[in-house]
DNA sequence: CTGAAAGCGCTAACAC
DNA sequence: GTGTTAGCGCTTTCAG
């Protein structure tokens, strides 16, 4: 079919010799350097044009320093295809991605979950000028392995399980309070808050302490946190409604410490005969998708996912102060699971 | 604070006089090389470790002529943001990056919806051995950019609006055969398909006329497709819905050429009283994992995600024949949007 | 089994 | 404004 000959190359020695310039020349001019004639210019595009030369990206990099590259890490768990993975973790890549994009950088993604396959080294081996950490913190190896490079001022990260080190992050203490005053509005005064506060999930606990006050502030009392071990999300959510339900303790709100878990609770409620909002309001946190389309439809504490990727982005190029978490602004998506307001 | 000197690299010259030996030397020592003895591979790395030498991957790459690299381009539409796409999509992208993974390739992952940020020659810049497309069909800007690449073996796509080429998708076929026989055994008999089957919409032509093969060879009627324009396909769907009752025609299942479509049909029959699965059975197709949550949960056909991301990486990689379509292979998700079988 | 030498394709000082 | 000259850091012949 085809010739056997390895795909030859064009260089710009060859583009120069065609334009009948010096091989730097035609560097200059295609990189725009603005010291090149636009004649000259043009006589070196038209010549590498006519041959089908493109710029080799690796001899570029090599030779500039550069990477123009980020980093990208998605935290998963072993055995997990992609259909599981939290929808939010797939929002935050997709934001960072494109804001990556925005800043002239490229991308590179890298989806880990077991030992033997995590990486990091991307700035030590001069693949990425920076790397972003995100995922779930539910993968105690992975964070590990990563934990280290937590602090340093070319690494961002969403979701870290530790505490030690300065994040990318929802305003967890806004969000707490706008949902929770939200179900009061909604007329909703037992409210209960479900999710897992132990200290390493500090954005939970954050969550939660700010419900706290929030119910504090309006005179009402605070319940501990309802917190059952599941699998997964949706099923720590289904088992704590259940827990709750059984518990005895009278309640006619929730406020979930994140979606998935939301739509855990939304589904026991619904097979308990339980009328949501009628008799129970819910509010879940995260802004996740398929919270439009649940029995009732939820709603929900959203990130400004956009900014989180500016954020996310820009710490991992050093470009903000890495040394202090950066919080972003979180907005109310009203959908059905809240009575509504007179 | 710190000195402001630039980063003093280490390069393979270092450790080499450290280790004693000659520079090429540890090139093969930590590149594995087998006519390296395990001592001198030993002392290296010592030399290596302890000077924090790590290989610089764009030189790397460079010398030897391989970029280990493939491009993934999401396309998605001007103005969306990363919770607006697709699930389906973000599910395709991380299949593939977690095969490419498994190839021991990098992912390079870059979302575009506008001019002037479209691009496509990553291979023709050495930045990856193979390019794979996929993500909405409808951005015609996009796919009429990325059309002359369509037919290459080093391109793979999914969901191109084009019929001119190869590509990898869902068994289309044995997918609505699938959708339409468990429709039937609940005892659905008259049988609407939803969904837009114009000439470029090739999958969903051929789920279509699947479904028409199917009821003729149960000797039931089928009826045209119905679809009804809008901004979304889950408002394409509540639209045709709504367009379906309106005409008077007697249907008592619906088979949805997508989830997201699906979703919005549910919606719509909610609002209009008309109960799933007992008065209508309905099944979509895409195996989303919104689905799960709605009322009722959607039943629906899944393709193999991991097989998916599988096959776009070997076809953009010229490693499977590149000239014909690869399907992949699909499963029913049952859920409870269709009346039980007896 | 290891050393010597070449050079991947480009960008960037430095000349003129 | 353009040419000359190095050389980024590595892999890979080719010797021995």
């Amino acid at each position: 079919m085809s010739q056997s000959a390895a795909k030859p190359r064009v260089t710009s020695f060859e583009v120069a010799e065609r334009a009948g310039v010096n091989q730097s020349t035609v560097s200059r001019a295609l990189s725009g350097d603005p010291s090149i004639t636009e004649q000259t210019r043009e006589r070196v595009r038209e010549a590498a044009d006519a041959l089908g030369y493109r710029v080799d990206a690796r001899a570029a990099r090599l030779r500039s320093g550069k990477t123009r590259t980020i980093a990208i890490v998605v935290i998963t768990r072993p055995g997990m295809g992609a259909t599981e993975i939290n929808p939010f973790h797939y929002n935050l890549l997709g934001s960072t991605c494109a804001a990556a994009s925005d800043m002239g950088y490229q991308a590179l993604v890298s989806f880990q979950s077991e030992a033997g396959h995590f990486d990091g080294d991307y700035v030590e081996t001069r693949q990425a000028d920076g790397v972003v950490l995100l995922g779930t913190s539910t993968n105690d190896a992975a964070w590990d392995y990563h934990h280290a490079m937590l602090g340093r001022a070319d690494v961002a990260s969403w979701g870290s399980p530790f505490v030690d080190h300065p994040r990318v992050d929802s305003d967890n203490r806004q969000g707490a309070r706008l949902a929770v005053e939200r179900l009061l509005a909604g007329g909703h005064r037992q409210i209960a808050f479900i999710g897992d506060t132990r200290e390493i999930q500090n954005q939970f606990r954050e969550r939660y302490d700010s419900y706290c006050d929030v119910m504090g502030a309006n005179e009402l009392e605070h319940g501990p946190p309802v917190w059952v071990e599941g699998k997964t999300r949706v099923e720590q959510g289904r088992l704590s409604a259940a827990a709750l339900i059984d518990s005895g303790r009278r309640f006619d709100g929730i406020f979930c410490s994140c979606d998935a878990m939301a739509l855990g609770v939304l589904e026991l409620l619904h097979e308990r005969g339980v009328g949501v909002p009628d008799e129970v309001g819910v509010i879940g946190f995260d802004g996740l998708g398929s919270g439009a389309y649940s029995n009732p439809p939820l709603t929900t504490v959203e990130p400004d996912f956009r900014q989180a990727g500016v954020l996310l982005a820009e710490a991992a190029l050093g470009e903000s102060d890495a040394a202090k978490t950066r919080r972003v602004p979180v907005q109310l998506v009203e959908r059905e699971s809240v009575r509504k307001t007179r």
